[in-house]
DNA sequence: ACGTATACTTAACAGCGTTAAGTGAGAGGA
DNA sequence: TCCTCTCACTTAACGCTGTTAAGTATACGT
């Protein structure tokens, strides 16, 4: 009787093989360079074995992004709960964000900089229920703080956690995609980034 | 002796018609949706007549982008010329570049948003010489002004530029690759964008 | 021991960007 | 006028890609 168990087991193994060799290619390679085959070279079996346990590419990177920005939530959501100042909790956040995305370039690239290319696909990471869902709103409980506090003269929580999401993006999506661009001090950028849009919410 | 020069013109049709055709298939379906063949296929040559006229696909998408980058510096360039007040100006000029990046997202995201896929393309369109860096400079000279008007308190012109293209580019390209996501109404988002950051850099 | 479900592989399809080799028309010189 | 050679273009192919249909062998339940 164990031995369905024991199957299931084995297949959830192989899943994790799977995620973990796709994981490292894609990550040190990027998403567009690797292909299915040569994940499946990786873990030895043969490529259309992949399509046993995920859909398609796309759904194979979508699992191990999930992966991934589930520990940045985690991470907001301590910052926001640790920080008393809902400002320093906020600008604490939006560091947090601009450092995560920096440190996981070609996750934060497939979940934030590309385009979907399938319409299936089309905005999978950002529905709701996803890890960058959850992030987005951690993001907007700090800002929803901030305004409750009346530290902000804008009062809409959407249109200001909107805002602040933009900027965070820009500045991390440029520094990700253009190396090459004579930038100033990139840790200095950051933090004029942030301090200038808190700075322009002030009341 | 004619001749000579009629095949030279001949030949710079052909090179119009094929950046015709590849402009009006890549801006309705998009760069990577569009192969060289069907590139050919429009202009009724085959696939590797293209390869007599650009160097490989980029290049073909690079010409394009010049052409139309070219036409967003000189709207810059006749913004900050036309403006007296230096904020005003940059405030427009903002303006202006958002609006053509949503008039123009295809352009937009080959440009600005995707990753270089082949290291020879590395930063093509910021690379000295290019429209893109034209703009650049554009913006540049419009924080400049202001900074002299000692209207911000930063004064590293670099700096301040950097900041506020990130701004500019975070809402562009958020609101180009995430069409769905259930934005506030982006005139105003855009609008907020500008005038938090305009507001947060004031002496 | 036998049939069947399950896990996996082989072979193939239709497409991609790109290149090497081949063709054919037309210009220029004799 | 005829020949030659240049130059614009095409055909065929290479080595990839994601994905699927069909086939095979193992190991299980009866």
């Amino acid at each position: 009787m164990g031995t369905q168990q024991r199957r299931a087991r084995e297949k959830e193994a192989l899943r994790q093989d799977i995620l973990d060799a796709a994981r490292e290619l894609f990550v040190k390679e990027g998403y567009e360079n690797v292909s299915m085959r040569r994940v499946a070279e990786k873990i030895e079996y043969s490529p259309t074995t992949i399509y046993l346990y995920f859909e398609d590419k796309a759904s194979l990177l979508y699992a191990i992004c999930e992966e991934t920005f589930a520990k940045l939530a985690k991470r907001m959501e301590a910052i926001t709960r640790d920080n008393q100042d809902p400002i320093e909790a906020l600008r604490a956040g939006c560091r947090a964000y601009v450092d995560f995305g920096l440190k996981n370039p070609n996750h934060y690239k497939v979940t934030f900089i590309n385009h979907p290319q399938h319409p299936r696909d089309d905005q999978r990471h950002l529905k709701e229920g996803s890890m960058g869902m959850k992030a987005y709103g951690n993001l907007r409980g700090a800002v929803q703080a901030c305004i409750k506090a009346k530290k902000f003269r804008e009062k809409d929580v959407e249109a200001v956690t909107q805002l602040i999401w933009a900027g965070e993006h820009g500045i991390t999506s440029l520094l990700i995609t253009k190396p090459n661009f004579p930038w100033v001090k990139k840790s200095e950028l950051i933090d004029l980034m942030i301090d200038t849009l808190i700075n322009g919410l002030r009341a």
